[in-house]
DNA sequence: GTTTTTATTGAACATTTGTTCATAAAGCCT
DNA sequence: AGGCTTTATGAACAAATGTTCAATAAAAAC
């Protein structure tokens, strides 16, 4: 039967969500205790398990999540994009990705660097999502190598590259610095889109 | 007085260095026990406290030889391209930067990541490293600017992009695949090249 | 207002944690 | 061989771990 009203499970479930994922980024997810975590939602350590079968499904559910709703945000962009230039949609994915993780910091770091506490199948379903992920930037090099806008040695590797490139904003951008993320996204695009043209020089 | 000869102290003392240093970067500081180690160095947990005072410390210790090695054997590199031209110590660096950590994935892996785990002195220490290693790469970019051969927005945020890119590498990089370390060194130099180069497009 | 379903507690469990220390073994020097 | 210093053992410590479960409270349904 549906339920009609809220009820205290409604909040506590994503409660757990946010807690883990704030805690885990924090102290990482081993140094977590379900203890600490059951005190942030405000709850004894034993609820937990009503909302998860156990600490290892928490993790990977969060990473899911986040890969799922990466891969989402940009397909809903790249709709938008729709016969634009090869260009063009370079610099919308370059902007998109900087912008998106920053929003994001927390479930990145997780996503990133939690992959060895997965099992083998869950760890080939997150790099299944991540390399989904990848294969729409190396869609828009080869595209731009067809069309003779860009000039790269390697689809795969110069992929690899600039997602490197753009994931290292995260690990020292910090918002009240010198510059707006704005203006790191122009300072990053400028690069990306020399790395992979033509050199005349 | 001084030892003049071998005894089972030289050996263990380095062996609980790459135990751990083994453990961590497979499951994380957090994850491992001072059991897990000994097992490894084949000793009992309380002999591990013969050699360092504690667990953190074992782990900082990791971390600061990491980065003073690093630092050290640039310098000995960067000693031999004295005079040499800008665009060719950039290439250097590029290489060096790939090889040399590429031949150190678990002490990379744990100065990158477990930095969450160090009180703030010791943070501060590590990040000091890495902050004069940054700076070798910056003065290189400067330098091309200067002499007109480099165009780039920022500097500094130049030098965090090109090292970002860089350790990329390690983390999809594996020996034994399609491209050779010194092929993707020379793809890698080829976008670093581009993205630091005025563009004549 | 009573029953039925859902959610929470709090204690209990078997392990495991980092670290200490008295005791024992091993290595070195004369 | 005997004495001295350096290492290693193995038991012990209190605290913390993930997880379970009967009992209890709260909410929903009728």
């Amino acid at each position: 039967m549906a339920r009609t009203q809220g009820s205290h499970s409604d909040v506590t479930g994503p409660k757990i969500q946010r807690s883990a994922l704030r805690l885990f980024a924090q102290h990482g997810f081993a140094a977590v205790s379900m203890r600490q975590i059951a005190k942030e939602v405000g709850v004894q350590a034993g609820a937990l398990y009503n909302y998860i079968p156990d600490k290892q499904s928490l993790l990977v559910s969060l990473m899911q999540t986040h890969m799922e709703e990466v891969l989402a945000a940009w397909h809903q962009k790249a709709a938008d994009l729709q016969g634009q230039d090869v260009l063009a949609r370079l610099e919308a994915f370059t902007r998109f990705h900087i912008r998106y993780h920053m929003e994001r910091p927390d479930a990145v770091f997780i996503a990133y660097m939690e992959l060895r506490n997965l099992t083998p199948e869950n760890f080939a379903r997150i790099e299944a999502l991540r390399s989904a992920y990848e294969g729409e930037l190396r869609l828009i090099l080869q595209e731009g190598v067809t069309s003779g806008q860009f000039e790269i040695s390697d689809a795969k590797i110069t992929t690899l590259a600039v997602i490197g490139m753009l994931n290292g904003v995260m690990t020292w951008y910090r918002s009240g610095g010198r510059l707006s993320l704005e203006e790191v996204e122009t300072i990053y695009w400028d690069m990306v889109r020399k790395s992979v043209s033509p050199m005349v020089g």
